[in-house]
RNA sequence: GGGGGCGUAGUUCAGUUGGUUAGAACGCCGGCCUGUCACGCCGGAGGUCGCGGGUUCGAGUCCCGUCGCUCCCGCCA
């Protein structure tokens, strides 16, 4: 015997004289003292039981304990309903249940939150999360997460990558985030590291002639948590041998369009437009840029060049941007504490509202100057003068915030490529070399030798896939020859024998025949966060932990019994002051 | 490590200038009800105002500290 014969979301009208067995968790009881209404729910749908006692005593009897949240089995028969009781606002409000047998299968306490509230506290219904996952919220983002999951993998499947497992855990990297560290029992003082990604062992695959691997990759960094970090998390993890930027690109852009085709949304055209690192930081102020407000950045740095006004002539660079408004007084002082956190001394702005134009810094201005700032009435001109990186910064910070605070944002989904990133900059800690993304990623071709001789012009194969403001994940071309590989841990100030140390698999590997190689590691929760239209990663995870690093249902992480630490080799430094 | 926001009934919230016994809705408990579908009606229980300290005749309200959650900066190869 099963325990149902349907689904509550299954009857219809052609069901109507068939007698079927549902079974589900109770919505709501609607109980008029004579008959009882329950709203039988699962994923499928809802399906109205009407419990008569002319027709069934013992069932109604049964009912009068039936509460929310009570998974009951209901046996009955499909019947019309009358036309003055028929729900339009139900799939399944044509017809009703009218139960013959009831069973209580399973009761439940009051709940702590009713699952249909809107804006209950999450740290509660992540306390609670198996009943959060009833929520339609949450069986939406479930079920949307594992179709778009499914997609990515017959895309890959049929572009004939295959799936190879990598290890989890792994030898610590130098570099990058924090580890988590694994102790291992057999070795008392000795760990492992859990990956931050399987990058060196994607590598390893193309050199050991798999040509094509992706894997789902759950990752582990230790790094504080945000809206869209998770201490594990995964990525669609990729590398072909024998491709340039290109070949790795299409296959990005195919597995989206599959992705939003397979969830029924209207995919974003092909090819995404390609931005330039420089260009993007340029233009609007982050290598990350929502394109789904202009709102450009515009250069003022010659016109400025021997400029009355100071601040400007004496900066080495100084952007503007042109907002569509005219602010108000209180309104330039909060955008200037903006401007501020971002790093700006001050903000100088020329607000043209109507015909008059307000300023402090018009009166240092020449008429070339005010004529070259001059824009609509009803819109105000702000300014950022100091080096490169900070103008960048700050105007990058006004612009994401007045898309914000303007609502310039329109509602298209748009996909861009940011390429050609430099391959080092500097490690403002140690005025060391550091690369930009890790050291593996390949200089353009040409730029081969700038990597020992002139390591800040050189440019990489790296490339980073955007969607409206959000980093999806980034990949490149790597380095295939070791000794391209040697010349860049050099300028990171790597010695050969330190290098030896950590990579020795890796160089010895890439002396014995490494194909060209490149790949691609893109977040899967925060595509589905944004194929879900959630504000965080964490509604698209069934389990997630909250920003402190805990997690609220189980209590993770606890303290671990003295005998089970000793058997590790390891002993708790208080360092609580006396 | 730093900055911002939030914390009042089981839940979501209100609570005025510091002033009597801290309220509402939903939920919960009891009663009535045979066509409801957010059922309705009557009645009831339920509070360490996150926690600690301070100012005051008097603190949910003001001050200091602390804890929790959250967003951001740093960090995230």
């Amino acid at each position: 015997m099963t325990w149902r014969d349907a689904m509550c979301g299954d009857p219809r009208p052609d069901h109507v004289g068939e007698s079927l067995t549902l079974a589900g968790w109770v919505g709501t009881r609607r109980d008029h003292g004579g008959l009882v209404f329950v709203d039988l729910r699962d994923h499928t749908g809802v399906t109205q039981l009407v419990i008569n006692p002319e027709r069934s005593p013992t069932a109604a009897e049964l009912a009068k304990e039936i509460r929310n949240e009570f998974v009951l089995r209901a046996r009955g028969e499909v019947v019309a309903r009358s036309a003055e009781t028929i729900n339009p606002a139900m799939a399944t409000g044509a017809v009703e249940l009218q139960v013959d047998e009831l069973e209580i299968v399973s009761r439940s306490t009051p709940l702590p939150f009713q699952l249909d509230e809107e804006g209950v506290d999450e740290n509660l219904r992540l306390r609670y999360r198996w009943l959060d996952l009833r929520t339609p919220r949450m069986q939406q983002n479930m079920r949307l997460s594992h179709t778009v999951i499914s997609s990515i993998r017959r895309t890959m499947d049929g572009l004939g990558f295959i799936d190879v497992w990598t290890p989890s855990m792994t030898r610590g990297t130098p570099e990058g985030a924090r580890d988590f560290l694994v102790p291992v029992r057999l070795q008392p003082g000795r760990f492992f590291a859990l990956a931050q990604s399987p990058q060196i062992f994607k590598q390893l695959c193309m050199i050991g002639g798999l040509d094509r691997y992706y894997q789902i990759a759950t990752c582990w960094r230790d790094e504080d948590l945000r809206a869209d970090r998770q201490f594990e998390f995964r990525q669609l993890d990729l590398e072909l041998a024998f491709v340039e930027r290109e070949d790795v690109l299409d296959v990005l852009e195919q597995v989206v369009v599959d992705a939003f085709v397979a969830t029924g949304r209207e995919p974003p055209a092909r090819p995404f437009p390609r931005l330039t690192y420089a260009d993007a930081l340029a233009r609007y102020g982050t290598d990350k840029p929502d394109l789904r407000f202009r709102l450009e950045i515009q250069d003022a740095t010659e016109l400025t060049r021997s400029s009355e006004f100071g601040v400007f002539a004496g900066a080495e660079t100084v952007r503007y941007l042109v907002a569509p408004r005219a602010f108000s007084r209180t309104e330039l002082q909060r955008l200037e504490e903006i401007a501020k956190e971002w790093g700006a001394k001050g903000l100088a702005y020329l607000v043209h509202d109507g015909d008059e134009v307000r300023s402090p810094i018009a009166k240092f201005l020449s008429e070339a100057e005010l004529d070259a700032f001059r824009s609509e009435p009803g819109s105000t001109v702000l300014f950022a003068a100091g080096d490169g990186a900070t103008v960048a910064r700050v105007l990058g910070g006004l612009r994401i915030h007045l898309g914000r605070e303007l609502e310039l944002a329109s509602d298209e989904d748009l996909f861009h490529w940011v390429i050609d990133f430099p391959l080092f900059q500097i490690d403002e800690d140690t005025g060391q070399w550091t690369f930009l993304h890790h050291p593996f990623t390949a200089p353009i071709d040409g730029h081969e030798d700038r990597v020992a001789a002139d390591p800040g012009t050189a440019l990489s194969q790296h490339y980073d896939l955007i969607w409206n403001g959000w980093e999806l994940g980034s990949g490149s071309i790597r380095i295939h020859s070791s000794h391209v590989q040697r010349d860049v841990f050099r300028t990171m100030g790597m010695s050969d024998e330190e290098a030896r140390d950590k990579f020795a698999f890796l160089l010895d590997a890439l002396a014995m025949g490494a194909p060209p190689h490149g790949g691609f590691a893109m977040g899967i929760e925060r595509f589905l966060a944004l194929m879900a239209d959630e504000p965080n990663i964490r509604q698209v995870v069934a389990f997630p932990k909250v920003s402190s690093g805990s997690d609220p249902l189980t209590g993770a992480p606890a303290t671990a019994p003295n005998e089970q630490l000793r058997e590790l080799g390891i002993r708790l430094v208080d360092e609580t002051p006396a």
